[in-house]
DNA sequence: CGCACTCTTGACCGAGATCAACATTCGTGG
DNA sequence: CCACGAATGTTGATCTCGGTCAAGAGTGCG
């Protein structure tokens, strides 16, 4: 990863550090803390749509902040089929593991077009040192993931496909609002049949079935790759989805809800 | 890390917590490191098989090793399905999350008889703060536990009932022999059939006979709760499984492979 | 304008679910 | 130590959810 000085200061002077806006959304930093942040280098870079960003078997020196657009996790299997792990929006850090475990075992890859603000591990980990406090929050947002995918291999192995489909959409429309990607009760939702098959581990043809059931239900409108939510409450009953597991607090779904009526 | 006949022996050693023997296994701590971990207060507690340790909504103040017995972590539905997130062996922290995480979301159970030894969180992380290093380490393992997790959903998501079979059984055997639970090929494996079909996200009938599929290829061997491998590599071809995400590094499945020969 | 990607629809198929017995093993109290 | 009831494992019959295949319809982009 090469490290262009005049973008690291130009981000300096204007914004906050985007980990800042990250952390602070399970509490209040310090003024120091904040400082000590602001001093991680940041470097931007941007990938078009339907990019590999990191792939199986890399060994990054920096992990990166998704500072706009659409990625995916995904894992490929010795027979060629793709099992998407994650959807990742702004925010999140995709490949945070990395700081900790040598190698990466999955595949990272953008849907839309994305910004990426990359950190450099030896910055990271030495921060992480300085401000334990900082390094709980960090863990806290890995353990987070590790909630999400447990929700996952439940929703896969037990939710029959509406259900499931159903949940697939609770989980992101209550995801992006909590980074205020949500208006009126929709969102950008640009994953295509397939993207949306593979994560839930069903066929194209059944996924597209499924969707044509949850809009004839009005429990949802997917067109022009965006999402609206007409019926919360109905469309959170048929998929049971619980949002305690996404850790978003004030954030959270209650938030959703709040806005769906 | 080099792991010395000699070292495993002296890891055992009575005197030592069960928290330095299980980070060692990641790579040696400093002299102090270990000191520092044997102040930490450890509580001893057996379970009975087939018992509640923790349940979900629960805000355990404690943490726990699970020092022998094989627990797991499970989830259920409002339909009263149960989904199996992880089976759990000596040497496990299954709720080392709510550490960081105020609630814990999902269940676990014992399915033998367990020790169990609890570490106050308050301690735990006290220590952390001293011994960033430490906190590393642990952090890691939180890590391990979700690339087992996306795993886990690649094989629900993605593999038939034979080659899901399988794959489970080639990563309990080799995370068995990382604690040198194996013994010629064999280990104690206490789960039903019940157990695997709620892992596998199939049913009992279905897991059954999958089982006699495996066995009557000669790939497993499955009775009175012991399990053996008589020939790893075709288990391992037909599972596709790459024992890479369990981070083991050499107590890993090379170890295993070594033994098959 | 044309090609590639995505979505849609229909026909058919099959892996795995469900239901229902029955067999075997195990734990427990008498 | 045995008996008996509850788990657990096994087998067969039948059904169904979701997969596969194939073809066509939009849609968008170079």
């Amino acid at each position: 990863m090469k490290m262009e000085p005049e973008q690291i200061a130009s981000f300096h002077t204007t914004d906050l550090h985007p980990l800042i806006r990250k952390l602070e959304n399970s509490g209040p930093l310090t003024e120091h803390e904040r400082d000590d942040l602001n001093t991680l280098p940041l470097v931007v870079k941007q990938v078009g749509a339907r990019q590999d960003i990191v792939r199986e078997g890399d060994s990054p020196g920096a992990s990166f902040v998704l500072l706009d657009g659409v990625a995916c996790a995904f894992k490929v299997t010795e027979d060629a089929r793709r099992q998407v792990l994650a959807f990742h929006i702004r925010g999140d850090l995709p490949d945070l593991q990395c700081l900790h475990l040598p190698r990466i075992n999955f595949n990272i890859g953008t849907i839309t077009a994305c910004k990426l603000g990359f950190v450099p591990h030896e910055d990271l980990r030495r921060l992480c040192h300085r401000q334990p406090r900082i390094a709980d929050l960090l863990w806290r947002e890995s353990l987070t993931y590790a909630a999400i995918f447990r929700e996952w291999i439940t929703n896969i192995g037990q939710r029959q496909a509406l259900s499931r489909a159903a949940h697939l959409i609770c989980e992101h429309i209550v995801r992006a609002n909590a980074v205020g990607l949500v208006e009126g009760l929709a969102c950008v939702f640009p994953m295509t049949q397939e993207d949306l098959a593979d994560a839930m581990g069903l066929s194209v043809v059944h996924v597209n079935r499924i969707l044509q059931e949850l809009r004839k239900r009005g429990l949802i409108v997917l067109e022009n790759r965006r999402l609206l939510v007409p019926d919360w409450g109905r469309l959170q009953e048929i998929s049971e989805f619980d949002p305690g597991y996404l850790q978003l607090g004030c954030a959270g779904a209650r938030a959703f809800a709040r806005l769906a009526r």
